[in-house]
DNA sequence: ACCTGAACACCGTTCAAGT
DNA sequence: ACCTGAACACCGTTCAAGT
C-alpha cells in the first residue's frame, strides 16, 4: 500500500533516525570535516583520505555518500551558493525601496563572502569542478544568487534609475565588478591591511564609479 | 685565461650549443611542455612526473631546474603575466593620444587573454601559487602589467577626461571589471557560445558602462 | 544498508649513485 | 654539472569481504 520509491536518490531530511550503523548522518559530518580541511589546507590541497580520518571512518567510507571527490566539492561549493543566495536576498528585504542602496550592498555582501571564506570562494569560482557537477548546482543554487541580483536591477529600472534598459546587461556589470574585487581579495592578490584596500569601502567606491560613471 | 664563473645560475641563451648532456636546455623545454599539459588536463591535474615523462627524462630531472612544482608553476604565470603586460603596453602605442580607448581595448586584450588560455588565468590567478614564488614574480612583471593600467588612466588623467583625481582608485575600478569577466570565462561561467556573451562587445559594453555611469 | 581494508595506479620529493 | 632510479609517504578509486 504504502510507495517506497517517492523519494528515489534523495536522502530522508528528518533528524530523528540515529540507527544508522555507525556515525549517524556520516554526509552531514563529512561535508562539514571537508569544510574545515578545505580552510586549512586550501584547495588544491584537500584530500579525500584526511577527511575521512577525520571523521574516524576508513577511506572507503565516503565513497558510499559521494561518487568521487569532485561531487563532494560540488557539494561544498552549493553550500556556498545557497549562503551567498541567502544574503544577496537578504539584502533586498534590509532596503526596501532603495534599490541603488541595494545594488551598493549587495556587493559588500558578496565582497564580504569572499574575505570570509576565501577558499571556498576559490572552489565556488575557480573552475575546479567538473561540469557534470556543476550543471546540478547551477540549476538549483548558482542561478538563485544571479536571480537576487537581477531582482535588483529590476527593482531599479522600475523606479526608473538606470539609463540602459536591458536588466542584463546592468546586472553583468555590476557582476564582473564585485566578482573581480572577490577573486582578487580571495586569491590574496590585493592586501587586505592596505589602507588604499579596505574591502568595505573599496566595493562601494567601485559600485559609485559604476553608478555615476568614470568621465566628466 | 677565460673566466668561466660570469654567468652563474644563467643558462646561456645562445641556441648554438648543442654539447650539453642530454636535452640543450631542458629547463626551457619543461615549461614548454608543462604550459601544453596545463592546457591539456588543467591546473589542478598536471603532474611533473608527466611533464618530465613527455620530456623524455627521469621524473627526477626537473628537480635540478626547479626547487618544486610550485616554482615550476610559478615560472609559467610569469610567463602569462609577461605577455600580459606586453600586450597591454602594446595598446598604449596602438591608440597614441586616445586614453579612454586605450582603457576599452586594455580591457578587451585583458578579457581575450582569459579565453585564449583560460587554463593559464587560472594558473595566474587562482591564488594556487606559494607566497615565496609570488613575492619573486609579482616585482618583475605582476606590477609591469599594473603599471601598463596606471600609466593609461594617467593618460587620462593628464587629457582632464575624469571626474576622479585619484589614479589608483580609477585603475582598480578598471581592473577588478575586467578581471571579473575575465575570471567568469577563464572558469567556464560564461557561456562564450550565447549571444549575449560575446566577449570582445560584452567587454567593450562594461567598459562604457563603467566609463559613462549607470544611472540617469 | 553501510563500512572496512587490501589492492592498484598514480602523485611530489629526496637522495645515493651513476656519467 | 646534470641525470637516473629506488625509496618514501602520500593520493583517488575500486571492490571483495565483513557486520
Amino acid at each position: 500500500m504504502v510507495n517506497k520509491k517517492l523519494e528515489k536518490n534523495k536522502k530522508i531530511k528528518s533528524g530523528d533516525n540515529s540507527d544508522v550503523y555507525h556515525h549517524g548522518n556520516l554526509r552531514e559530518e563529512l561535508l562539514d570535516i571537508a569544510l574545515e580541511v578545505l580552510i586549512e589546507k586550501g584547495v588544491s590541497d584537500i584530500s579525500l583520505r584526511e577527511v575521512a580520518k577525520r571523521a574516524g571512518v576508513s577511506h572507503g567510507a565516503p565513497y558510499r555518500h559521494f561518487k568521487d571527490k569532485n561531487i563532494l566539492l560540488g557539494s561544498l561549493a552549493r553550500r556556498g551558493f545557497n549562503q551567498l543566495a541567502t544574503e544577496l536576498s537578504n539584502v533586498i528585504s534590509d532596503y526596501p525601496g532603495d534599490p541603488q542602496k541595494q545594488l551598493v550592498e549587495a556587493g559588500v555582501v558578496y565582497v564580504r563572502l569572499a574575505i570570509a571564506s576565501p577558499e571556498l570562494t576559490q572552489l565556488m569560482f575557480g573552475g575546479r569542478i567538473d561540469g557534470d557537477c556543476w550543471d546540478s548546482i547551477e540549476e538549483d543554487v548558482g542561478e538563485n544568487a544571479f536571480q537576487s541580483l537581477l531582482n535588483i536591477v529590476i527593482n531599479g529600472l522600475n523606479a526608473d534609475i538606470y539609463k540602459n534598459e536591458d536588466s542584463m546587461s546592468i546586472a553583468l556589470a555590476c557582476w564582473t565588478s564585485m566578482h573581480g574585487l572577490a577573486m582578487l581579495y580571495s586569491a590574496g592578490q590585493l592586501d587586505i591591511s592596505s589602507d588604499h584596500f579596505d574591502p568595505d569601502s573599496l566595493s562601494r567606491m567601485i559600485s559609485d564609479m559604476l553608478l555615476y560613471g568614470l568621465l566628466k
